[in-house]
RNA sequence: GCGCAAGUAACUCU
């Protein structure tokens, strides 16, 4: 039965929800788990009558699957009635009450965010975290910094939370200060760490912060995978520095299609339609194929 | 033991 559940989960994580239905209904002996892990298979997919039904046909229901329930209506916008299966509840625990905390910050509802936080009768680091990323994610950078410094233990997802809240408000030299200081504190950045400083440095098209998070993951321990690579030449396009943009983009070692879309689109926005068609004809001797989108950044270059 | 909550994000146009 532990497998199966596990199964839920991994196909439901791949979209594939058929699939997973069905073996739902091959398993013999179903445990609350179970019941559980395709009420969210079925939420995570955007199916939320399924998983409404099932949820009600869940049998002994617990408080995870509560939870569950709660989590998806509050993930589909259903605020409302995410509210009200919490009041319904027969009993909850930290984590229902930080589904209530992301959920009223979600849609900008702050003081009632606030207030479940307040009114919690335990709070863990991911309650904490969710507090904390709701004022930042509002740009209210000194009362996010308040609660951080007060918070018991912090993790890697709290130092992220805040970090990105000062990139968004263009606070660069405030964000890359705690990146520093997250480092000194004993805590490795990892990739979401990092876009979100690349975020920053592209909306604020900063590029002398731009080359100091670059350098950076050159010089540390830090698996960069494609995605990063393809985020770091749209940076440095949008900070207006094609040399930079070519050059990260020449030292990945693996290119997708969507990196030399990202490097013929770093052309485009400059005008080089020279570099531009030189790029393509390299993308296909690599044997990946242009898109409608290739095209398009092409012909603008021109 | 399995199922629930917190941080960032792609390329073109919008």
């Amino acid at each position: 039965v532990v497998t199966w559940n596990a199964m839920i989960g991994v196909y439901a994580q791949q979209g594939q929800v058929e699939e997973a239905y069905r073996m739902f209904q091959s398993i013999p002996q179903k445990n609350v788990a179970t019941w559980t892990a395709m009420v969210s298979a079925f939420a995570k997919n955007g199916r939320l009558q399924q998983a409404l039904q099932l949820f009600h046909q869940t049998p002994h229901r617990d408080v995870f699957a509560w939870n569950d329930i709660i989590s998806a209506f509050a993930d589909n916008g259903k605020l409302k009635e995410a509210l009200h299966l919490f009041q319904e509840m027969p009993c909850r625990n930290v984590v229902s009450w930080t589904v209530m905390i992301s959920a009223h910050a979600e849609q900008g509802k702050l003081e009632e965010a606030f207030s479940f936080f307040q009114q919690m009768p335990e709070r863990n680091v991911v309650s904490w975290t969710a507090i904390v990323s709701a004022f930042a994610r509002q740009g209210l950078l000194k009362e996010a910094m308040e609660l951080f410094i007060e918070m018991p233990q912090k993790n890697i997802v709290s130092w992220t939370a805040l970090i990105s809240g000062y990139g968004q408000q263009g606070q660069l030299k405030e964000a890359f200060h705690l990146f520093q200081q997250m480092q000194t504190e004993g805590f490795s950045p990892d990739n979401i760490t990092i876009m979100s400083i690349i975020d920053a440095c592209s909306n604020h098209a900063a590029l002398a912060e731009a080359r100091v998070i670059d350098t950076w993951t050159r010089n540390s321990i830090f698996k960069s995978d494609i995605l990063l690579g393809t985020s770091l030449v749209n940076m440095y396009g949008r900070c207006g520095s094609i040399p930079d943009a070519v050059e990260v983009f020449n030292r990945m070692p693996q290119h997708s299609l969507l990196s030399w879309n990202s490097l013929i689109g770093v052309y485009a926005q400059h005008g080089c339609g020279q570099e531009a068609f030189q790029a393509l004809s390299s993308m296909m001797l690599e044997g990946v194929m242009p898109c409608n989108i290739t095209f398009v950044s092409i012909i603008s270059a021109c």
